[in-house]
This record gives structure tokens, C-alpha cells and sequence, in this order.
DNA sequence: GCAAAAGTGTTGGAGATACACCCATGA
DNA sequence: TCATGGGTGTATCTCCAACACTTTTGC
């Protein structure tokens, strides 16, 4: 038995815990990421950062996460998911921090909300034109996309980067804006409404020189189900 | 801004960070979890736990779980991934303390040699008996087990739970006993070798006054891969 | 020869995919 | 009237589920 082995079971070494949430939204042309500069410096000088903070001391993790974002983003009440937790011994330059690394999910009218108010400190990216990220930041992101592509398939998740009332094909260009790849409108169509979890508001919404769009409406806003 | 949340962002609070592993064995009457009694009570005193251990200083997480599982059980080079990360404040009653949980899947020859020498402090479980487990341990054993399910379905995962030369009955009782059903043989032997993943040895296991049976072997042995 | 597990194909149905035209609107 | 995106149905294909009998062995 090491040296090391010895002290890892033997002495409960102390060390750093923050979260770090990866905001995803739709922007006008695509999936967008919000990111901070990262304190103590500010303004171009500071790096491009998750959101994140240290876990309080008696704060559960999924709150920290979700007062971060509050604090951080001026948001409440998104779709926050536990991601992963990243430990490597040297990923932060001065002291032992392992961070839990979640995701958020955050509808247009909330990215338009910080749009509309911009700060130097805070503002989204596309998620393919990232600047370089602090300590391992891009690696989560990656790792955080890579899960959001996955869920799609077999979740309801989607519903979360939609307005409360959404036309359909607001829907399908997140799914393919997320996945990449162009669907075909009509086997989209069948394919949502049999899920039975959407329904027709009765509402239609106008928008430019074409044939108004009807607006549904997800059944259990918030949840996310599991398909088949 | 409350006082927690100040003091969360200010002060990067110092917390222990352990990992506990859940280690899957295929036993003769299905799944089984092994246990370990907990520190620093042994005996009937103490309570059963998972294994784990406090993080070292320098220690990455996954060398931690590694480390806490080769210690304690006596094996390493097993399957292991995070599974999720445990933070309730109140989880531990001394200290605030944060949990990295792992899950790891063993081969039933590396099942047979711990019950070949037991020990009072390390047992395997059936996991539908399980004993009162310290803390939440219970609750990581259920996510565990979800997520052991969930990824049989997209995954080769399973062959991490089965010897190098393995029957395709074999195989099909690691299914059966994960998902709690039973499969057709036809079909499942169907499914399995279309994946294109094990290989005929040519060898044959006779056991029993029956036809023996074919063993074939997995092509990327400690390799998962993910399907469709 | 009998018990016990190994091994083997075919068919039908459900769900996914491919595909093209008309509709309602604003300019 | 034209440009723009909204909205709809059918034929085909692929994959999965259901299903029963023969083979090889030990006793």
C-alpha cells in the first residue's frame, strides 16, 4: 500500500466543489451557449466561462446550480439536469476543484431576455463558434451536447427550448438544428403528434407573407418523459 | 442576495468528496451487489456499505474509484463509470460530505474468487435482498440498477458481465436477469450476432447430459459500444 | 430411450421512410 | 399574382415479435 493510498482512505482530504451549468437556447441561427466572463478580472481581459460557483455549505447541488443561474443569469425555473462531475487533479491551477457540471435548457423568450438587456459580463454564443473556455469548460460543453443529441431520441426534452405556444416547425428546427440533419416535415409531424404529449391551442400565429401556423401547446410543461 | 448565497459565491467552502462504487456480479440466482461493512465499527456492528473511499488529494476521480475498489475487493481492471454525483446536505451525519458514485461490472470467475475466500467485511448480495445500506446508499443502487438496464438496450455492456468464452444461453440469462424478462431465444440469438460484435471460438462447453453448447467471444473485450 | 438444454427459419404486423402537391397569407 | 412557409396521405420497406421442432449429449 502507497503512500497515496494510504492517505486517500485513511485521512478526508478537503478539497473544492463548484457547478458549472451549460446553458443551451435557440438563437436565430442555431444552438447557442451562455457564457460569463470569468471573475476575479472582468471586462476582455477576464476569460469566457460557464456559469459557476462554489457549492455553499449547506446547499444541496442541484441549488447551487439553480442559484447560480439565478444569480448569474437573472433566470429561475429552467430545466437543470445533472450532467457530470469532473475531478482531474489538475484541472484548476491553484487548488483541488472537482465540479459537477450541469445543463440547463432555456426557451426563446428567455434568450431574447438577456439579449435585450446585453452586459459585457455575460452574452450567448453559437454553440460552434465557442471562444477558448476556462480550465475544461469546452469539454464539458462538448460533453453536454453530445447528451442533448442523445435525449432527443428518446425524450421529451426538446419541449424545453420552445415557447409555451409553438408552431411545428419552430419544433422540428430544434430537432434538427440539434441533431444536425434536415427531417422530412410531414414525418415529423406524424411522429410528434402520435407521442400524444402536445395539443392544439386553437391559436394560430401570423408571421410574414405566408399561410398562418397553428400553435400547440406541450401537455405537462416542465416534465420530461421517457418515450417507448 | 441572502447570506447563503453570499457565502457561496465568496468563499469556496471546503468540502469531502468520497466515491462509492456499485459492483454488478451476475450469482447463481441473478444480480448480486458487493457489500462491504462499514468503518470504522466491523463486524455484525457495523453497517453494510458500498465499497468507497475518500478522494486523495492528487487523485483523479475514476483512479479514486479504481483505487477504492482494488483496495477493498482485491480486483481492478473492471468496467467502471460514473454514475452520478450524491450531495444532499444532510447525507452524512459528521461532515459535509459529496459522493462521486460509480458503478462497475464484473465477469463471474472474479465473483467466484471473492465468495472463494470471504471475508466477514466484504459479501455479495442477491439485489433484490439487500440489507439497510448506510446513508443513501440504497438510493445509489437503484439509480445504479436503472441505468445498468437503460444501457443494455443501446449498448454492448453486457458483455462485461460474462467470462472471455461465454454460451449465447449465458448471455441471454445476463439479459433476462437485468431487464426482469424473459427473452426468446431465437430472436435474442438473432439480435446478438447480427450486431457483429462476438465470434464462434470453436470451442464447446459440455455441462450437464444435453448438446454442448457453442462459446463464442467478445471481439473488443473491456470495450463498450453504443448501437444504432 | 429419455431428460435436458442447444440450435435453427418463416411469417405477419407495426412503425419508419420516401415522396409531391395544395393552402392561406402579405406584399 | 406571386413568393413564402403551412399543411396533408399513401405506398413501400425494414425491423421486430411470435412461434415449434430437431439435435446432441449424459445417464
Amino acid at each position: 500500500m502507497n503512500t497515496l493510498t494510504e492517505l486517500r482512505s485513511t485521512a478526508p482530504w478537503l478539497v473544492h466543489v463548484s457547478t458549472d451549468i451549460v446553458v443551451f437556447g435557440m438563437g436565430n441561427d442555431g444552438l447557442e451557449v451562455l457564457l460569463r466572463r470569468h471573475p476575479p478580472r472582468s471586462g476582455s481581459d477576464a476569460p469566457w466561462a460557464l456559469p459557476g460557483g462554489y457549492v455553499g455549505p449547506v446547499e444541496h447541488l442541484d441549488r447551487s446550480a439553480e442559484h447560480t443561474l439565478a444569480q448569474q443569469t437573472g433566470m429561475n425555473d429552467v430545466y437543470l439536469e445533472q450532467l457530470y462531475t469532473f475531478g482531474r487533479p489538475d484541472r484548476h491551477p491553484a487548488s483541488r476543484v472537482i465540479t459537477v457540471a450541469y445543463y440547463a435548457l432555456m426557451p426563446p423568450q428567455r434568450v431574447a431576455e438577456i439579449n435585450a438587456r446585453p452586459t459585457p459580463e455575460v452574452r450567448w454564443y453559437p454553440i460552434d463558434q465557442l471562444p477558448d473556455l476556462y480550465l475544461d469548460h469546452t469539454e464539458i460543453v462538448v460533453l453536454a451536447r453530445q447528451r442533448l443529441q442523445a435525449k432527443l431520441a428518446y425524450s421529451t426534452i426538446a419541449f424545453q427550448l420552445v415557447p409555451g405556444e409553438f408552431t411545428l416547425s419552430e419544433l422540428q428546427r430544434v430537432y434538427e438544428t440539434i441533431l444536425c440533419e434536415s427531417l422530412d416535415k410531414r414525418n415529423f409531424r406524424k411522429r410528434i403528434l402520435a407521442l400524444d404529449c402536445i395539443e392544439d391551442t386553437g391559436n394560430k400565429r401570423r408571421e410574414g407573407s405566408h399561410r398562418p401556423a397553428a400553435l400547440y401547446r406541450y401537455k405537462s410543461p416542465g416534465k420530461v418523459h421517457y418515450i417507448k
